[in-house]
DNA sequence: ACGGAAGCGGAAGACGATTCCGGTTGTCGT
DNA sequence: ACGACAACCGGAATCGTCTTCCGCTTCCGT
């Protein structure tokens, strides 16, 4: 009733120690249980193609039976491959979720150290406005998991560039940064469509914000990270139901 | 189709002119062709009390139907005076809206002009926090322009005090602050069941972010009205529909 | 070529918002 | 006090969607 075949498909990569984490393990060869017959997995690309199309066309308002017809396949079959709407959203938005690693990887390659922190956000809020798929949802997935170690763990290290360097206030906690970045992606999602350009206005003041100087301390304890996992896992509730 | 009957009620108002705007015009009695019969406005007091329990217990997850049978009335009776489920959530949040309007006055009445603006974000927040009903919907209501008018126009002169004070960076206009508001508003919404502190650290590090003092110049043209008002009648739809 | 697990399509079920309508009840003029 | 009638009422029916179910079909391994 939850899983997805694939979520396990990471479990045996080894724990990568270095401090560029390694990148994401190459998907290998299912197992024969696991491979889906070959004509099934021919409609499960073509029902992805669909929803990705649609998703474009529509940005989530769309219905299941339009994705089926779209893909040329039954409702079932939809159904059969992935067990709920949001679950089939979830899945176009995989791609693009593994490629914020990568970004967060790049920003901490940046061969200037002071510069990584800010790098990283910016690459971050801008991914989310160039590919558009709302991934908030994804980050609490089975799947994500592995992978957002790893984001976080970049972000540790990125962070503690940024500190050496005088770049950030001290008291900032890299699940602080996790909320700016959250709260840049809302941004972005309430007002691309209508003013592409707002957020960039307003991450400019947050980049500025976390700049060293003010002289009162912060309200409250750091962001934790149990904090954080609620904060994505609740995210996705914002109205009414 | 569209209009609540009271919606014209505030229409007939002179303009205030004062520094301070004026609070909103008392509701005068409606005329003779505008009022409920007394058994129509019974129940929809009851209808509106059931509602609002609900929405504090579900927080919006709950059936019309469900309201219907706590205010002991027919579903016909709910949609009589509420043409549909969302409006009755608009009603809910109204009185907490009123209130933002006197909270920004509140706060401009503050004896230190220095302090005006910051008093004025952190109010927003601490109401929003507080009051728990989401509002962001009704900013965009026949109901609530006027009094969202005045709203920015106490806006306007506090961030001005906060300008000549030296409190706020010159190039940050009203609807920067407005667009900072929501982003907190937003974060209180997502955080506040899991963790009620989070957003008084966030709210800081913004506060911090607006103080004089940036060498760069922000990266694009201010937010305008006409922006803010695209955000606010987009923000709503943040997921998938 | 054959047996059967894995797939398939799409009808049926579940759920919630919204609409409709025949019967009921305050209100107002007389 | 009374009658007429517009405004109300309740709740069954409708509609749009997601999700489940099931009898029939198609690939895969032997």
């Amino acid at each position: 009733m939850t899983s997805v075949a694939s979520a396990a498909s990471v479990s045996a990569a080894p724990a990568s120690a270095g401090p560029v984490p390694a990148s994401v393990a190459p998907a290998r060869t299912p197992a024969r249980a696991e491979r889906l017959r070959c004509d099934a997995a021919r409609n499960r690309e073509r029902v992805l193609a669909a929803a990705l199309e649609l998703y474009r066309e529509h940005g989530g308002a769309f219905t299941v039976e339009e994705v089926a017809s779209r893909a040329g396949v039954g409702i079932g079959t939809v159904y059969r491959r992935f067990p709920t709407k949001n679950a089939l959203l979830d899945e176009l938005a995989r791609p693009f979720f593994e490629q914020l690693l990568t970004t967060a990887q790049a920003a901490y390659a940046h061969p200037e150290p002071a510069e990584r922190l800010e790098m990283f956000i910016r690459a971050m809020a801008e991914q989310h406005a160039t590919d558009g798929v709302r991934s908030g949802r994804l980050w609490d997935t089975a799947v994500a998991r592995p992978l957002r170690d790893e984001y976080v763990r970049t972000l540790e290290l990125i962070l503690a560039d940024a500190r050496a360097s005088g770049r950030v206030r001290a008291d900032v906690g890299p699940y602080d940064v996790g909320v700016v970045v959250w709260s840049v992606t809302g941004l972005i999602d309430a007002t691309q469509h209508a003013a592409p350009v707002i957020w960039r206005r307003y991450l400019d003041l947050l980049v500025d914000g976390l700049r060293p100087g003010g002289e009162r301390p912060l309200a409250t304890r750091p962001v934790t990270q149990s904090d954080w996992e609620q904060l994505v896992s609740a995210s996705p509730v914002l109205r009414l139901g």
